[in-house]
DNA sequence: AGCACGCCGACT
DNA sequence: GTCGGCGTGCTC
């Protein structure tokens, strides 16, 4: 009886949710669930997952084509991956290999190309007579195999044409390839294969073979050597070749560990736990030793030293001999733990980010699959780390909306980690400053255990935080962004040469560009939004298609030429520092002046040189990172992020705040800040101020309820997209008619309504939100009406904002 | 995703 | 009449 596979076609295409079955040839015995392999697909070669493998049943199974390879030389998915995947397709309602693909470095283990080379068929005839395009792309062809991109690359989309016409007649053959696009790097070293006698008699005896006496010279002197000391020894490879050939030396290979944070300092001194870590470590520790599913939210200030906390629980983890997955938002703005982590952990700590080459990516994975390490911290799409046996899942600063995947497959880096840990028996850390509120409410209901650090590990005092109203401001007839008090603040800081934080949540100069004559406002030609002004280059840019032209000078719609810029970015802050504090050194840190590589590292170390007395910025000022002499705050605008049309703008200012105040006096030096907005009555900046979690919480927690939001009821919002606004707008009321049709009481339907941004790069968008306490039902309402399946509809469950 | 099949406009 | 446009459907 013949052995089949069930496979899953790890191809990009919503429609095939289902497996494909394949026979497993002989010589692939050993081939079964969870292994990668290659497989004849429509004519081509792809990568596809096995799930199950078992005997042929007696139904023909002749129509069956059999599987080409394996890609590893053993399983990738451990049975508890494939279950992960499996309830990630579920629940997000993705495919199957869309879920699995997220396990795989660089999203596929193969590179499947068509290459085409010409058949050697009499060409002449067929070529007089047609475009010179075909000739052209004959000829190049002939000269050897190319693949269509090439090809296209080198003339122009014409090519794709000619070649369908060349290859329907005969004349050029069409052939599938795949390579692996990742596998582990080797490097040969030599050393002698004979005695040291026989080697040095063998030298001696040469006669003239230069190259092979520096070789043998060298090997009896150091033992051992490597690419590099053949390469300083100008010894070819046809060298080595004959004396491997003679028998006097041999190769060795080893896998290269390709790790760019390798040699990072260790040995730090770890501080003994203070009172609270200790009580905090004895819940936390049973539950690793024991290797139980439970999950802990650990609510602790800025400063209350958590790092701490996750690094002995992972010791404990390390201990039972089990793995370690930390979760970061961002790496590059959390250089500290990996710091931290390094130091006590050393080379059995591996970093993920999406910086790693492929290469880097896949080594790192293959040390975690191994075991050889048994730490990650990553982003992310580390939560994917194929450690075969986890026993601790960290999630620090859980609250960040980056744990959201905000493409398909739209996961949430927690609940991921929740799930694994539950099937792995592991345990699980949230660790937040403000939990977001649905952590919080899950804690409360016991769906968490419910840990606190209230102080600060160095006892210092949290910040006083003053609250501008800038209405006040403008009575009193100031006009500048920088507020009397924030620039007395500013004044006294740099004066007793301490620095200071500005954090402003919006990069470029002016926000839009309005001509006073006829009331035009400078926007995107393909997306809905306004221009934002750049005084650098002297442009406006769209921050949304990245489009960019120069700025009129006369309105293009009136010819005007009273042309005003409103609202206000970091660039012009900047510009209004300067005149306001002449003397005080400021860098700008956004976007725009983070472009190169280590570029966030090498502000942020300037500034903590002492380099620059002010540091002003977008978002990523405001998190991780602790310097000493940051004695200082000021938030320009706590509106901006207050009155976005999203339900949980409270929460993102709330928490903006909270981060904000604990950038300053973290050195033992008490810190001020000072908060700038037009609602200083508003709960979210009230409880901020105070740093207050738990009245932010109440109040917050009233308004969902309130409202039915999350963590009340559950969300889904659909995006239906489309390039021509009429039909999409149709089919996005055909939807959702069909979706109340549908779906029963307990679930609310809202929209369509257009999108905030309702077009970007000229595709209109619109959304239905669906507010439900009855998701298993929303879930098969969708799939009846194959909304899974659609490419114009993109479906978010659990939405981490409903813009 | 690719690629084939299939049914309508502009050229020899 | 052919070539070629890209809409629809399929890939074990």
């Amino acid at each position: 009886m013949a052995l089949i596979a069930e496979v899953f076609v790890n191809l990009p295409a919503r429609r095939l949710n289902h497996s494909f079955t394949y026979l497993v040839p002989d010589e692939l015995g050993q081939i079964g669930p969870g292994w990668r392999v290659l497989v004849p697909f429509g004519g081509r070669k792809a990568e596809g997952f096995v799930v199950s493998v078992g005997e042929a049943d007696a139904a023909a199974d002749a129509e069956l084509k059999s599987i080409m390879d394996a890609i590893d030389d053993g399983p990738w998915f451990t049975d508890q991956m494939l279950a992960v995947a499996a309830w990630i397709s579920e629940y997000y309602l993705c495919t199957p290999a869309e879920a699995m693909r997220l396990f795989v470095p660089g999203k596929a283990g193969i590179k499947s190309a068509t290459v085409y080379r010409a058949t050697g068929l009499a060409a002449e005839e067929f070529l007089t007579g047609r475009p010179p395009l075909a000739g052209k792309v004959y000829a190049a062809v002939s000269a050897g195999p190319r693949t269509l991109a090439q090809l296209t690359g080198e003339f122009d989309s014409g090519a794709a044409a000619v070649l369908r016409l060349l290859v329907r007649h005969g004349l050029v053959a069409a052939k599938a390839t795949a390579r692996r696009t990742a596998r582990t790097q080797y490097r040969t070293y030599w050393r002698l294969a004979v005695d040291e006698a026989a080697a040095t008699s063998f030298l001696a005896n040469l006669k003239g073979r230069q190259a092979q006496g520096r070789l043998l010279a060298a090997l009896l002197a150091d033992g051992r050597l490597g690419p590099e000391d053949l390469k300083r020894l100008k010894v070819a490879a046809t060298t080595t070749k004959s004396l491997e050939a003679a028998g006097l030396v041999a190769a060795e290979r080893e896998a290269v560990v390709r790790d760019s944070y390798a040699g990072a300092a260790t040995g730090a001194l770890i501080p003994a736990p203070t009172e609270e870590q200790r009580a905090v470590l004895a819940a936390l520790l049973p539950a690793v030793q024991a290797k139980r599913f439970e999950s802990f939210l650990l609510h602790g200030v800025t400063g209350s030293g958590k790092t701490q906390v996750y690094i002995e629980a992972a010791a404990a983890a390390r201990a039972a001999g089990r793995q370690v997955v930390v979760l970061v938002p961002e790496i590059a703005l959390t250089g500290q733990i990996v710091t931290r982590f390094k130091a006590r952990f050393g080379d059995d700590v591996v970093v993920a980010h999406s910086k790693l080459s492929v290469g880097e990516r896949y080594d790192a994975w293959q040390r975690l699959r191994s075991g050889t390490a048994g730490i990650v911290i990553g982003a992310r799409s580390a939560v994917f780390a194929p450690v075969p046996d986890p026993g601790l899942f960290v999630i620090d600063e859980e609250q960040e909306f980056t744990y959201k995947q905000e493409e398909s497959p739209r996961y949430h880096t927690r609940e991921v980690a929740l799930k694994r840990a539950a099937l792995a028996g592991a345990a699980v850390v949230l660790g937040s400053a403000t939990p977001a509120v649905e952590t919080y409410h899950d804690a409360c209901a016991g769906r968490h255990r419910l840990l606190a650090m209230p102080s600060r590990v160095d006892g210092s005092p949290l910040p006083v935080v003053q609250v501008v109203d800038m209405r006040e401001e403008l009575k009193a007839g100031r006009r500048s962004v920088i507020s009397a008090p924030l620039r007395e603040l500013l004044t006294e800081t740099v004066d007793r040469r301490e620095q200071a934080i500005l954090f402003l949540n919006r990069r470029g100069y002016a926000t839009f560009v309005l001509c006073r004559d006829c009331g035009e406002v400078m926007r995107c030609g393909r997306c809905a939004v306004s221009l934002v002004y750049h005084a650098a280059g002297n442009v406006l840019r769209c921050h949304y298609c990245q489009a960019c032209q120069p700025a009129p000078d006369v309105c293009p719609a009136c010819g005007s030429r009273y042309i005003r810029y409103f609202g206000t970015g970091t660039q012009k802050v900047e510009e209004e520092l300067a005149a306001l504090l002449p003397a005080a050194r400021v860098v700008r840190m956004d976007q725009d002046t983070t472009g190169g590589k280590m570029a966030h590292d090498r502000i942020l170390s300037a500034f903590a040189a002492g380099r620059y007395d002010i540091l002003l910025g977008t978002q990523m000022v405001a998190k991780g990172h602790d310097i000493k002499q940051v004695t200082a705050v000021g938030v320009i605008s706590a509106d901006t992020s207050l009155y976005l049309p999203d339900f949980r703008a409270a929460e993102r200012t709330f928490m903006l705040l909270t981060q904000a105040a604990g950038r300053a006096g973290r050195g033992g030096a008490p810190g001020r800040v000072v908060v700038q907005t037009y609602s200083p009555e508003h709960y979210a900046v009230q409880a901020g101020a105070r740093h207050d979690y738990a009245a932010f919480y109440e109040e917050e927690l009233a308004c969902r309820r309130e409202l039915g939001y999350p963590p009340f009821a559950s969300l889904v919002k659909l995006t239906v997209q489309g390039e021509d606004e009429v039909k999409a707008r149709r089919q996005a009321e055909e939807t959702a008619a069909a979706l109340r049709a549908r779906l029963p009481d307990k679930t609310m339907v809202v929209g369509p309504f257009a999108a905030p941004i309702a077009r970007i790069s000229d595709i209109y968008r619109l959304h239905i939100l669906i507010k439900t306490t009855d998701t298993a039902a929303a879930r098969a309402a969708f799939k009846a009406l194959g909304l899974e399946k659609r490419s114009d509809i993109a479906i978010d469950v659990d939405p981490v904002n409903v813009m």
